[in-house]
DNA sequence: TTATGACCATTCGGACAATTCTGGTCAACA
DNA sequence: TGTTGACCAGAATTGTCCGAATGGTCATAA
C-alpha cells in the first residue's frame, strides 16, 4: 500500500517482504519467487539489488541490527536515569525482544535461520558487539560504573547468559505482550543495586561515549564480514 | 566393576549404564540391547525391574532429581552464609550444571532426549519444581527474605530465565570447568544485593523450612506422574 | 523365584527413481 | 536505464521397496 517508487524505496520494500517472510516461515521456505510477488516486483528486479538471497538475507540482518540498536539508544535516552550499565542492559533486551528476526539471529533459531546458520558460524558472536562484551565491561569497571570486586570472566559469562535466558525464555515461561515493562524493571532494578556502583552514581557521558564507540566497532565489523554492495564494487573478487 | 548382586544393586547397576549411554549417544540410539550389554545383565532382565523403555527413562530422571536435590541441600549446607535466596538459586544452578542428564532434560535437548521430549511435555515444567516456584517467591518475599517491592511474576520469570540461560549459556559463551566457581560466585553476589533484603540478615531457618517443603510437593508431584512401580501395584489400569 | 536369550511383530532407514521446486540468468521489453 | 518473466541446471522432495534393527515377550533353564 503506496510503497516508493524510488531506488531506494524499491529496497526497503523488498526488505519489508523479506522480512515478514523469513520471520513467519523461515529462511528454507521463504523462496526469493515469494519475496518478490510480497513486494510487488519481479524476481531478476531482487537480483539488481541484492546479489543472491544470502546476501538479501546479510542486509536485512545489517538493517534490522541498526534499528534495534537506535532503538535501545532511543530508549535509554529516554529513560530518567541515563546511561548506566543497568539501562543499557535493559533497552538492549528490550529492543531485541521486540524485533523478532534479530532475535531468532541472536538465539540462532533454526526454524527461522534454515540454513543459514552455517553462514553465521563466522560470524562468531556478531550481536554480542550491539551492546555487550568484555571490553565494555572492563571499560565500565574501571570508571567505576560497575563494582570492581567481581571477576570481569565471570561477569560477562553471566550477563550474556542472563541476557540470552531472557530472550530464548519465554520459551520456558510464556511471556505476555503486557508485562515486558515489568520485567524490564525488574532487571533494571537487579542489575541497579547487584551490580551498579556501591555509593554514588558516576557521570555517566564517559559512559554514553564508550557505548558509542563500541557500537561503531560493531558496525565497521559488520560491513567488513556483511553484505556486499552489488552493483559498484571492483569486481573480480571471486573465490571459487 | 564390583557391582553388588543384590536386587536393588542391580537396579541401580541398570540406572547407572543406562546414564552414561543415554547422556553419551541419547535416548534414541540407545537401544536396550545396548544398556543390558553394559549394565552386564541379559536384556530380559531389565524389563524385570522396569515396564518399558520409557519407564527406565522416566525412573532414571527421577533418581538423578533426587540426586540434584541432594546435591544442592549440601552444598547449601556447606556455604557459611546458610539458606538465602541467592545461594538456593547458586547450588540449585551449580548442582544442575554438574548433572548432564538432568540439564539435557531440564533445557530440552533434543539431543539427548530424543523422541522422549514428547513424552515431557506432559510434565510442564516439572524441573522448577526442584528449587524454583511462584509460591517459593511469594514465600520468601513475605518472610523479608526478598525484596518485596518487586512485582513477584515478573522476578519469576527473571529468575526462571537467568537459571535457563546460565544453563544454556556455555552453548554461547564457553565455560571452562575452572571457572564454575567465579561465576557462581558473581551469580550469587549479584542475588544477594540485587534481590535479597535491603537492611537486615533475615533469619534463614523459615527459608530451609520452606524449601523442603515445597521439594517434598515436588518429589509427590513426580511420583504421581513420573514412573510406575512394575511389580506389586495394583493391576488392570491400562488406558487404550 | 529369578534370570536368560531366542523369537516375533513392528519400525527404521538406506537406496533408488520420478518429480517438483528453487536460486539465479538473460534476452526481450518499456 | 530500469524491469520483467520465461528459462535452465542442479537441488530438494516424494514415494516405494526391502533388509536390518529394535522394543518387548515368553518358554526354558538355573
Amino acid at each position: 500500500m503506496g510503497e516508493p517508487a524510488t531506488n531506494a524505496g524499491r529496497e526497503q520494500t523488498i526488505l519489508d517482504a523479506a522480512s515478514a517472510l523469513f520471520t513467519h516461515y523461515g529462511y528454507d521456505k521463504t523462496t526469493v519467487e515469494d519475496i518478490a510477488q510480497q513486494a510487488g516486483v519481479a524476481k531478476g528486479t531482487i537480483y539488481l539489488h541484492f546479489r543472491s538471497k544470502d546476501d538479501l538475507f546479510s542486509a536485512l540482518i545489517a538493517r534490522e541490527a541498526h534499528r534495534v540498536a537506535e532503538r535501545s539508544f532511543a530508549l535509554i535516552d529516554a529513560d530518567p536515569e541515563g546511561v548506566t550499565i543497568y539501562t543499557i542492559f535493559r533497552y538492549g533486551w528490550q529492543a531485541m525482544q521486540e524485533n523478532p528476526l534479530l532475535r531468532a539471529v541472536y538465539v540462532r533459531d533454526r526454524r527461522v535461520l534454515g540454513d543459514y546458520v552455517r553462514r553465521l558460524a563466522s560470524l562468531p558472536q556478531f550481536s554480542q558487539m550491539v551492546s555487550l562484551s568484555g571490553e565494555f565491561i572492563q571499560h565500565f569497571q574501571r570508571l567505576g560504573l560497575i563494582r570492581n570486586d567481581l571477576d570481569p570472566d565471570a561477569l560477562l559469562y553471566v550477563l550474556t547468559s542472563f541476557r540470552y535466558g531472557l530472550l530464548v525464555g519465554d520459551a520456558v515461561v510464556p511471556l505476555s505482550r503486557t508485562n515486558v515493562e515489568a520485567v524490564g524493571e525488574v532487571v533494571s532494578r537487579l542489575l541497579a543495586s547487584g551490580i551498579g556502583p556501591q555509593g554514588d552514581r558516576a557521570k555517566s557521558e564517559e559512559g554514553l561515549r564508550i557505548l558509542r564507540e563500541i557500537y561503531a566497532k560493531g558496525l565497521e565489523f559488520m560491513r567488513a564480514n556483511g553484505r556486499q554492495v552489488p552493483k559498484d564494487s571492483n569486481p573480480g573478487s571471486e573465490t571459487t
